[in-house]
DNA sequence: CGCATAATTGATGGTTATCAAGACCAGTGG
DNA sequence: CCACTGGTCTTGATAACCATCAATTATGCG
């Protein structure tokens, strides 16, 4: 397997609001709701590869804009099996979904070199108090979240190895895209085959094993920690894949 | 199997709000956020069991705030299997997760006899705009929702079928406690087999077998179209279900 | 080069899907 | 009262898929 040289990756990183790129991505915003944005992302925190953000069963005081990296949000089952709850990708909040709760079950481990910006869940609240319209866009930003989910949902549970995957990859390239424009046809992930597998819900074992399939039917190539995608249609055979991110409709919202 | 009396079930149809009532069960809300709940469900609509909301692929105008009755939202994924994405209680907001799309790929059906209040997305907007209070308990819910969401699919991916049943029991069971505070230790379910297997990912045969192992296992009984939940300690061990209604921490929410 | 981590490949077994047949149940009409 | 019917649930036999275990090969890094 060739390697093939890697491109420039992580534009979010530069931007004075990630979260702003993010949101500029979907619907127009102004300097002002800009600038409200900006104030969550004052501090800074490096963290290397391997290294947790925060552990499970920690109170949960901070949210986190990921502006580099990536991160897994994981937890343990009953059954004492890790499971990877989410993958976050530059312009993510980090524990959104755990603002209505005292502590997180989930612990947030890096997988590549990341940076984030830590700001109390207070500061969520001026947001909401001062604009509608960025009220609305964290709603459709979980809204288009709630989608995606939902389509992994129907097809992990019942589909074969191959849907799975090729959703996976699908979806997560999907994401990328939607930050960094500049992607083609392949993307970097950094992700291990057991950290796949415990994304879709399958061993590594077969993670291998899927993989070579898929690429022997001309839906993908693997070079190294990159993914290319080669033939949407092989994968969407399989997955059903829906952009989330396109067929958007947001002409209701509020302009302040 | 004996039959047992069907106790009060629905105490949200004659409330002046249904989306109210679940608001404040999580945090009080005022007069005046009351009145803005209120004038979401001016209109009203019955429907059959078995009747259509809307079908697939429509055009999203309308929201519904379901009333009374159980409504299933369910797609036909790339095989031509069917998958149950959601399944609506009272107090749910049927489509709240298609708001930023022009159109929805979902599919609404009544299971029971059902009562819609059907309100233009456009709504939801004065909802935002005049009170971040209530903006943040939408965005609350919604972030419960995804949390429930994430259990599912950790269990349902990877798990045993007892797991997957266990943790539909327990999931359906902490919702409509939420809203029938009189429930005690059963419920009413008008999901046949075929149907929970499209929620939880497996045959309906299968479904059959794995409700008999519970049984005998003490877990909980069926008695009709009724499921008691005997012992949760049981399902628990299977599922590793969390209450996502509980240990909620809003003190962060605006006031007005 | 040597070591650790990750990926691959093969063999075997368990869980669940699938197919098929029969039981149960409520409602209907002779 | 009883056959009939459609739907649902149950039970059994078989097969497909994936997990598991184990061994080997590849990859990356000091």
């Amino acid at each position: 397997m060739k390697n093939i040289q890697p491109e420039l990756i992580e534009p979010c990183e530069e931007a004075e609001s990630c979260l702003a790129e993010k949101l500029r991505a979907l619907a127009p915003i102004n300097d002002r709701q800009s600038d409200l944005l900006a104030a969550l992302e004052k501090e800074r925190r490096t963290i290397e590869p391997g290294e947790a953000l925060f552990e499970g069963n920690a109170p949960v005081n901070d949210l986190y804009v990921l502006k580099k990296g990536w991160v897994l949000s994981e937890t343990v089952n009953a059954q004492g099996m890790r499971s990877v709850v989410r993958v976050h990708h530059p312009g993510d909040i980090i524990g959104a979904s755990q603002v209505p709760y005292a502590s997180t079950p989930y612990r947030a481990i890096a997988r590549s070199e990341a940076i984030v910006c830590p700001f109390p869940r207070q500061n969520l609240v001026s947001l909401l108090s001062n604009s509608p319209r960025l009220s609305a866009l964290l709603l459709t930003i979980a809204m288009i979240e709630s989608a995606e989910q939902e389509d992994r949902a129907s097809v992990f549970r019942r589909n074969s190895a191959k849907a799975k995957l090729a959703l996976f990859v699908q979806q997560t390239f999907g994401r990328l895209r939607l930050m960094n424009t500049l992607l083609h046809d392949r993307f970097h992930c950094p992700l291990n085959q057991t950290d796949i597998g415990d994304v879709v819900g399958m061993t590594s074992v077969h993670v291998s094993r899927t993989f070579t399939r898929l690429e022997e039917e001309g839906g993908l190539e693997r070079h190294g920690t990159f993914i290319r995608v080669r033939d949407e249609s092989v994968l969407s055979a399989y997955s059903g894949y829906i952009d989330r991110y396109k067929q958007l409709d947001l002409s209701w919202m509020p302009e302040t």
